[in-house]
Formats: structure tokens, C-alpha cells, sequence
DNA sequence: GCCGTTTTCGGCCCGACTGTTTTCAGTCG
């Protein structure tokens, strides 16, 4: 059993226990669990060995011994009763917009609704708005929200998302009757993975501004619109809320809806603390001291006694101690970055050719770009062989003669990782180039442990400058491989490689929630666009988000070295000793 | 079920919107 399982089977525990009508304390407390064991970075069993389960925080003595039993035995027997009170399907309904876990209950209970096709059924036959509580409008919704669920996933890639996030952004602020706008939510949290866009404004005139929204030629549909707060669905099923407040209210309302939910109820505690209360438009005295003049989000958290929190850290990670101590990391940001590594060209599966892809990123302002087209073993990709990687090493030079001391290219090559661990060319081969990058690209069905060992040795090789997409993932289409990744971790810091972020909208790994641990051990970062074509190096501003999220400063970031520096981080790990 | 500068009991974030209701429950964020 994984810690992914784990973490699955405590959600469907406490949305059981929902169903059930159970304490929603208790209900919470589940999931809380869930949540808290998904970002916690130790090894479950070496916890459950030793007894320390119940020191993570959010989960108590009662979840602490029930994951010991599953660990133990396999078996989660209280959550299986719960399970066969139910059936399977049933859970597919909390999918539906407007549907909870009352409602489903009630649906089940009087209707034996256990799905989403029976549903269907009792919406067209009357029986469904016949029920206390229900009635024909809820009928309605729920046939759109069927529709809606059929057409779209309701989940999306962070890049698709900013692209209606800044066009509405801008227009809002154009209006006449916007003061103040921001996108909060988990777009300004820069979350890889995007459920809706949440945007915020500052105004004297809410119902222009609303009325502005709700009538955009982007909005193809009106989920909710009242005074204060309107829902709309855009292009390709993303909603989009808006919520209008005064200036007053605006800093407030901005940290309220930038969330993490679990941030705020950190921001909430620390204000109960001290004799006040938080909500999305103001702080309070209740029993405390006068609250100061707060006219932005730093006095906010000056005011609860932190440092200024930026968005992509409040996820409830450890940025309250942080900002409480000062500690608080000085987080990367793109002006930074002074070039990158892992892009391809048309010698490979490239769109542009080695010229064009240079131009760009002198474009940029970077002051060098490397150039790590794939290897041989992916025939796929149109790989280069020795031959035709030796051939554009001599490209690159005669480019290099030509571009003088502010720009340079790098020769390197995107290496694959055999099934055994081994590389796809030998170490001469590489030794000739000016840094590797190692990634798996095929045979992803190995165990966690063969696919650990892979990794692990084809980094142990001196020539591999830096670890490719760790765990293969397309965000929002295949799942990682099985991969132990503290266990890579250690692996890159014992033998000095860099792991990559690569910032493919899809992939976006090594994941955020890991560069903590990874900086703990003294690995560095290379953010990398993995660009395709000319285009793909702009993605290094979502790369630069997921870093900050990861906690990152620019020391740790390869790529911010400028380069008088960054040839000798390509060459240090094969001088060691 | 978790947690503790409110500390072993008694809280646990809370406001907006919708749809069904004549005062509120459910859902959502």
C-alpha cells in the first residue's frame, strides 16, 4: 500500500462518513488527514514503525492506528463497512454541480438514486422535484450539470487557464468602475492544476461591474449573479466567480479569495489570537487590541505578526513559522533567470531549427540557451545517433564563433535512460558534450523499486549533468510511474545532480511539493521549458511560479548563474573525486 | 476525530447564492 492509496482511501472514508450523516467534524478530520499524509514528506512505514504517525500534524491517536492496521495487514476494515452501505457508484455524483452529500443521501434513501444514469432518469420522470427540498429548477441544473460533467473534465492545465485569466483581467481593468482587480484563487497561488478562476475587484459601482462580467463575449453561460458575487462558465467549461467589494474591503478580499483555505484558517486562528476576527472584508476587534490601518495585504500580515506571505507559499506548508521567525526564503523570480537547458530542435522532434531557437532566447535577454535534442533509443522522436549529435556539436561551435562574449550556445543532449538504468550512448560519447540530461522515456510498467533503481543508477553516471521529468507524468492525462523520489533525492545529492522543473505545461516536475526536501539535501534546480519550438521557451514564467512554490531562490536555480559561472556547475560532477 | 497561550472539554471559518421555502437548508469556495 502507498501513500497515494492511503491518502485515497481516508477521502472516500470521510465522504462516507458524509453519506452517513456523521459528525462533520469527524467528517473533516478524515480529510484533513488525507491531506496532510499527501504533503508529508517522511516514509509511511519507517512512521508507522516507530510509532510517530500521530505526530503529523492533523493526524490524531484514532487515524494514526488505523493506518498502522492498513500498513500491517492491507485491510481497512472501517472503511470497508462503511463502503458496503453504499454502492460504488455513488460517488460519481459528487462530481455533479449542486449535488452534496445530503442531498445524494436523499437521493439514494428515497429514490435508490445510485448514480449518475439513474439520476438522469428521475430528472426527466418528475420523481426527483417531487421530493421535499428538491423541485423542478434543481431538476434543470442537475441535467446541465450532467451535460456539463460530459463535456468537460472541470479540471485545467494552468497555461490554458492564464490565457483566459489575462484577457479578462485586462478588459476588467479597462472598465470605468474598476479600481482595483486581481485574479486570486489557486491561479494566483500558481497552482499547476487550475479548478476555476476566481477574480476580485475593487469598485463603488458592483452592479456595472457585475453586469460587465456576466454580458462578456467570453461567457457562455451564467451559473450564479447577485450582488456581490457572480459565476460564470468560460471556453471549454472553466467557471469563472467574481466578487465585487469596496476599496476598504479589497485587501481583505484579495487574501480571502487567494486562499489556500488552509491558509486562511492559519490567518483566521492567528487573528482569534489576538482578540479578533478575519473575514474577506475586514478585521475586527472583538477582544483585543485596536487593529491598525490596514490598506494592503502586507499590513495584513504585518499585523498578524508575519512577514508578507507571497501567494504561491500559502498552502499551510510551513509559511506561518517561516514568516513568523523571518526565515521566509527571498523566492526566485523570472528577471533572474539568465538561460536554460533541455530544448530541442528540428534535429530532433523539434518545430524550429538550432538558429531560431538561439535567436529566441537572445530575444529573451538569455545569455545562454542549451541544446538538448532527444538520443537514438527515441526513434519516436526522430533521436540523433552519435553521428548526427557529432554534427551538431560542430553546428553549435561555428554558431558559438559567431555570437561573442554575451551569448552562448550549450551543447547537450536529452540522453535516454535504458530500461536497466544504463545510457543510451556510452560515456565517450557524452563526456564530448557540455552537459546531459537523463530522462525515461519509455518501459514505464517497472515496479517502484526497478524503476528507483533505474534512476538511481543512471544518475550515478558522472556524465549526467542533470535528471530529466522525474516521474513521467502528463498532468490531466497519465499518471506518474512508480518511483521512490526521496529516494532519487538522496540519490542526486550523494552524486551532485541537478534535477530539472520542467516546465511543460503537462508536466511540471520535479512537483512543487517536493523542492523542499530536495533543497533540504542540497539539490540544486534547472528550470527548464523542455521547448519544442520558439514559443516553448515563454513557458519559463510557469516554470518560475512552480519554483517559487516549491520554496526556491535563485541560489538553488542553476540557470540564474550568469555565464562566466554556469559552465563550471555543467563540469563540477565530473571533476569529483 | 483533532487539538490545546481558550489545554482533556468543547470548540472546530463563515459568508454568498440558490431554490425551496415563509425562515431556512444545502452547496460552494
Amino acid at each position: 500500500m502507498d501513500k497515494e492509496q492511503l491518502v485515497d482511501l481516508l477521502e472516500e472514508t470521510g465522504r462516507l462518513l458524509e453519506l452517513k450523516g456523521e459528525n462533520p467534524f469527524k467528517v473533516r478530520a478524515y480529510l484533513n488527514a488525507a491531506r496532510a499524509l499527501e504533503t508529508w514528506p517522511g516514509g509511511l512505514e519507517t512512521a508507522a514503525r516507530e510509532g510517530t504517525l500521530a505526530e503529523i500534524p492533523g493526524i490524531g491517536k484514532a487515524i494514526a492506528e488505523k493506518i498502522a492496521g492498513v500498513l500491517a495487514s492491507g485491510e481497512f476494515p472501517y472503511h470497508a463497512a462503511l463502503k458496503a452501505a453504499f454502492p460504488a457508484t455513488l460517488f460519481e455524483l459528487f462530481e455533479l454541480q449542486g449535488l452534496g452529500a445530503k442531498k445524494i443521501r436523499v437521493l439514494y434513501e428515497q429514490l435508490g438514486v445510485s448514480g449518475i444514469e439513474a439520476l438522469e432518469g428521475v430528472c426527466a420522470d418528475g420523481r426527483l422535484a417531487a421530493l421535499p427540498g428538491f423541485g423542478a429548477k434543481t431538476a434543470a441544473n442537475l441535467v446541465d450539470a450532467i451535460a456539463q460533467r460530459r463535456s468537460h473534465a472541470g479540471r485545467f492545465l494552468y497555461e490554458k487557464a492564464a490565457v483566459l485569466a489575462e484577457t479578462l483581467r485586462a478588459e476588467l481593468r479597462e472598465h470605468p468602475a474598476v479600481a482595483q482587480i486581481a485574479v486570486a484563487g489557486s491561479y494566483r497561488r500558481h497552482k499547476e492544476v487550475i479548478g476555476d478562476l476566481d477574480f476580485v475587484v475593487a469598485t463603488a459601482d458592483p452592479e456595472a461591474v457585475s453586469a460587465f462580467f456576466i454580458a462578456h463575449p467570453l461567457v457562455e453561460g451564467v451559473i450564479a449573479s447577485g450582488a456581490t458575487k457572480s459565476s460564470v462558465r468560460l471556453p471549454g467549461g472553466l467557471q469563472a466567480d467574481l466578487r465585487v467589494v469596496s476599496n476598504e474591503a479589497f485587501p481583505f478580499a484579495l487574501n480571502y479569495f487567494t486562499g489556500s483555505k488552509e491558509h486562511n484558517i492559519g490567518m483566521r486562528h492567528r487573528a482569534l489570537q489576538r482578540g479578533w476576527t478575519l473575514n474577506e472584508y475586514r478585521l475586527a476587534n472583538t477582544s483585543g487590541e485596536p487593529v491598525p490601518p490596514i490598506h494592503e495585504e502586507k499590513d495584513l500580515y504585518r499585523a498578524l505578526g508575519l512577514d508578507y506571505i507571497e501567494p504561491e507559499l500559502r498552502e499551510n506548508l510551513g509559511e506561518f513559522a517561516a514568516a513568523e521567525a523571518h526565515t521566509l526564503p527571498r523566492l526566485v523570480e523570472l528577471a533572474n533567470l539568465r538561460g536554460t537547458f533541455h530544448n530541442h530542435t528540428t534535429a530532433s522532434d523539434g518545430r524550429n531549427t538550432l538558429e531560431e531557437m538561439a535567436e529566441a532566447a537572445r530575444e529573451l535577454g538569455l545569455a545562454y540557451l542549451g541544446i538538448a535534442d532527444h538520443s537514438k533509443s527515441s526513434f519516436q522522436a526522430h533521436g540523433l545517433d552519435e553521428k548526427r549529435l557529432a554534427g551538431q556539436g560542430e553546428a553549435i561551435r561555428r554558431l558559438n564563433a559567431g555570437y561573442g562574449a554575451g551569448f552562448r550556445l550549450f551543447a547537450g543532449v536529452e540522453c535516454d535512460i535504458l530500461p536497466d538504468g544504463s545510457l543510451d550512448f556510452d560515456d565517450e560519447t557524452l563526456a564530448g558534450l557540455d552537459y546531459v540530461v537523463a530522462s525515461v522515456h519509455s518501459v514505464f510498467n517497472l515496479s517502484e523499486a526497478a524503476m528507483t533503481a533505474r534512476i538511481i543508477r543512471a544518475i550515478s553516471n558522472r556524465q549526467v549533468t542533470m535528471l530529466g521529468h522525474l516521474t513521467g507524468r502528463l498532468l490531466l492525462s497519465r499518471k506518474p510511474y512508480p518511483v521512490d523520489i526521496p529516494a532519487v533525492i538522496e540519490a542526486a545529492a550523494a552524486t551532485g545532480t541537478i534535477i530539472e522543473l520542467n516546465c511543460s505545461a503537462q508536466r511540471m516536475e520535479l512537483d512543487w511539493r517536493w523542492w523542499p526536501l530536495a533543497k533540504e539535501k542540497g539539490v540544486r534546480c534547472s528550470i527548464n521549458p523542455d521547448a519544442h519550438s520558439v514559443t516553448g521557451l515563454q513557458r519559463l514564467a510557469h516554470g518560475i511560479g512552480i519554483a517559487r512554490k516549491g520554496w526556491l531562490t535563485r541560489g538553488e536555480v542553476v540557470n540564474c548563474l550568469p555565464l562566466e559561472e554556469i559552465g563550471a556547475v555543467l563540469a563540477a560532477k565530473r571533476s569529483r573525486a
